[in-house]
DNA sequence: ACGGGTGCCCAAAGCGCTTTGGGTGTGCGG
DNA sequence: CCGCACACCCAAAGCGCTTTGGGCACCCGT
C-alpha cells in the first residue's frame, strides 16, 4: 500500500493525502480524518528513502565503533551507550545506523556516510587525545557530537564528557585521607582520551600532596579482565607493593580482585580498590551496598543526553557547538578501608 | 557533487556515467576509466537513498534489540553478536540500523520497519520460548533469522543457535563424572528460549544418572552479576549445599564466586563452578588458562553466521529457510575439581 | 453585480538515482 | 552500394514521496 493506492482509495489526490497525514492546515477536518482513518486501516508509512530523498533529510544517526585492530575487542561501555541513545532516538522518530570497523578504514566510512547522505549527524566514539575524526567531519560538514574530548583538538566542536580528571583526583584524594600512601593506578590505554585523562586527576591529587608517583605501580592497557589480573598481580609482587588500587573500569577491577584473593589478601583491610564504574546493567543490583567503591556514572544517561544534544544541532544548523560535561558521583562500599599499619 | 554535476564535467550523459560506475558492459574501457577516475577525485558516491528507491533495496539488515521493559537491562551479548554481525555487513557492503525498544510495542516497530521499507531483513534477538514476532515477520513478509530458536514454534523459519541443551548436558555429565551429585543450576530467565533449553539438558543428564533434581538448586533470573551472588548465597546457605554451580553467563559466575569466596570456600577444590561463556572479549586473555571451566561458544561468530544466511536469504529470496546449530566446546579451567568426600 | 478573500484541493515539478528502449555511427559481408 | 551487426551512448520514464504554485467555488462587502 503506497500513497497512491491510498489516495485513489480515497478519490483523493497524493497531494492532499500527504498533506493531511502531515498535519498542513489545508486539508478540510473531515477529509483529514478521512485520511487517517484509511492509513491507519491500511498500516501505511510513506517509504523512507522516498520521503527522505523530497525532504532532503535521512532521520537517521550514524554511530561508528571502531574496533581495534589488534585485539579485536568491542568495549562494554558501547552497549550501553548505545541504548540510551537509542531511547533518544526511538522517541524523536530517528534511526540509528551502526557500522563497525577497523580503525584502519574508519576515515573512508566517514566520507561514505557523508557522500551516501545515509545519516544526518554522527556520534563519535572512543575520542584519542589527538583525533583527526574531528577534523574530517568538520571538513565532511556533518554534524556530529564526541563521547568525550579530545585534548589537542584546538578548533571548535561540540562533545559530551564525564570529568574523568575529578573523578580521579577525588577518588585519589579519598585514598589518600584513608592514609594509603602507595597508590596503584590500573588505566586504560592512555592515547584513549578519557584515560589521559584520569592519570592527570590521579597524577594531580598525589603532587598536591607532595607524594611521589612511582612509575611501577602505573599501567596502562586495554580494560580486559585478564589486565586487571596481571596488573596487580605483578604489582603486589613488589617489595613495596601498593596498597590501594585505582582502576578503569569494573571489569578490570574485577581482574585486580582476584589478583588480591589469590595472594590471600583481604579486600578492604589489606588493599583497597576504587573503580570507575559506568553503571552497566548487568552489574549493578537495585538496592544492594555496591561492593566496589567507585566513582559513578551512568553511561546509558550519556547515551541519551548525547543524542540529545546531536538531534538539536541536526535541527538547528548553524548554531553555536555544544558542551556538557557530567560529574561522577563517589560512592563507597566494600572494596575500600584504613591503609594498613604495617606498612 | 551528484550524478548529474559528474556528468555534466565529463561531457556524458548520467546513464552512462551511471552505467559506468556500476559496470555494465556497453561502455567503451576508455570512457569507463575517465568516469571512475573523476567519481574517485571527486569522492562522488551514489545518495543511498535515491539509489534505493531506484533499485528497489535498502542495502540495510535491522537488528531489533529488546531492552526487557522491568529492568531495562541490555545483555551485553548483544553487543559482541553486533560487532560480528556488522564484520559480514561491512564486507557486503550493506548497513546496520539499530533500533532499541522496550518490549512491549516491538510489534509496532517490526511493521514499521517493513512498511517504510528501511530494511530489507531483520536479525531477530532474544527468543522467547513461545515468540509472536515469528508469525508476525512472516505474515509482513520480511526476510529474518532468528538468533536462537522459539521451541513453541511450528511453522518453518531460519534460525542460528548454539547447542545449549548439549553444551549443559555434557557440562552436567562433567561434573558427574567428577563426583558431584549436588549439582545447583543458576540459569537465566526461563522464558528465554536458550535458558529453557540449557535446563532441559541439565535435567536431562540429571535423569540419565538416576539422580533425583532438587528444586532448590535451581533458579532463574536475568543474569547479572548480583543475581549470581544472591542465588549462591543462599544455596550455600542449605544444610546440604551444592558442591557444584552450573551457570548461564561468565557474568553470572562472577557473582557465584563472590559468594563462595567470601564463605571461605575455595573454587575448584571446595566448591566447581562450570560456566557457558560467550567468549566476550573484555574476559578472555589470549594466551592463559582459562579461569573458569566452560562451555564455550563465540557469539561474535554467532553474529558473523547469522549475517551471512541473512543475506542469502535476502539476496536469494524465496529459498528454503535455513538452520545451523553451533557446538559448544567444554574447555577445562581452574574452577572445577573432584566433589569434596566429607559429604 | 462585481472584486477579493477564504477554504479546499490538485497537477506538476523535483529529490537523485537506475533502467528501458532506442539512436547513431562505423565496419563488414553480400 | 545496401543492409546488418556491433559498439557506444543517451532521452525519458519511473521509484514514492513532498512542495510549489496555482485553480475553483463560495461567500462577503460595497
Amino acid at each position: 500500500m503506497r500513497l497512491k493506492d491510498l489516495s485513489a482509495e480515497l478519490g483523493l489526490s497524493p497531494t492532499t493525502v500527504s498533506r493531511a497525514l502531515n498535519g498542513y492546515p489545508d486539508v478540510s477536518e473531515d477529509t483529514r480524518l478521512r485520511v487517517v482513518e484509511a492509513a491507519r486501516r491500511h498500516n501505511y508509512r510513506p517509504d523512507a528513502r522516498a520521503r527522505g530523498l523530497a525532504m532532503g533529510r535521512a532521520r537517521s544517526i550514524g554511530h561508528v565503533i571502531p574496533t581495534a585492530t589488534r585485539h579485536e575487542m568491542v568495549n562494554p561501555v558501547f552497549a550501553d551507550f548505545i541504548a540510551g541513545a537509542g531511547e533518544t532516538y526511538a522517541r524523536a522518530g530517528y534511526d540509528m545506523v551502526l557500522s563497525v570497523v577497523g580503525d584502519d578504514d574508519e576515515a573512508r566510512l566517514y566520507r561514505d556516510l557523508a557522500a551516501t547522505r545515509k545519516v544526518d549527524g554522527i556520534i563519535v566514539h572512543g575520542p584519542r587525545t589527538a583525533d583527526p575524526r574531528v577534523a574530517l567531519l568538520r571538513e565532511l560538514g556533518l554534524p556530529f557530537v564526541v563521547h568525550g574530548r579530545v585534548s589537542e583538538e584546538t578548533g571548535p566542536y561540540s562533545w559530551l564528557d564525564v570529568n574523568n580528571r575529578r573523578a580521579f583526583y577525588r577518588a585519589t584524594e579519598f585514598l589518600l585521607d584513608l592514609g594509603h600512601r602507595r597508590i596503584a593506578l590500573v588505566n586504560g590505554l592512555e592515547y584513549m582520551d578519557f584515560a589521559l585523562r584520569r592519570r592527570m586527576g590521579y597524577l594531580g591529587a598525589l603532587s598536591d600532596r607532595q607524594i611521589e608517583a612511582d612509575p611501577a605501580l602505573m599501567s596502562s592497557e586495554e580494560m580486559t579482565e585478564p589486565y586487571g589480573y596481571r596488573a596487580a598481580r605483578q604489582m603486589l609482587a613488589l617489595d613495596r607493593r601498593p596498597t590501594a588500587f585505582l582502576t578503569a573500569s569494573l571489569i578490570t577491577a574485577l581482574g585486580v580482585r582476584r589478583a588480591v584473593e589469590e595472594r590471600g589478601l583481604v579486600l578492604g583491610r589489606d588493599v583497597s580498590i576504587v573503580t570507575h564504574d559506568d553503571e552497566l546493567s548487568y552489574f549493578s543490583a537495585p538496592d544492594t551496598v555496591p561492593v566496589f567503591t567507585a566513582t559513578r556514572s551512568s553511561v546509558r544517561e550519556a547515551g541519551r543526553l548525547a543524542a540529545e544534544m546531536l538531534l538539536d544541532l541536526v535541527e538547528a544548523p548553524g548554531g553555536p557547538p555544544r558542551h556538557r560535561l557530567l560529574e561522577a558521583v563517589l560512592t563507597v562500599g566494600q572494596s575500600t578501608g584504613p591503609a594498613p599499619d604495617r606498612d
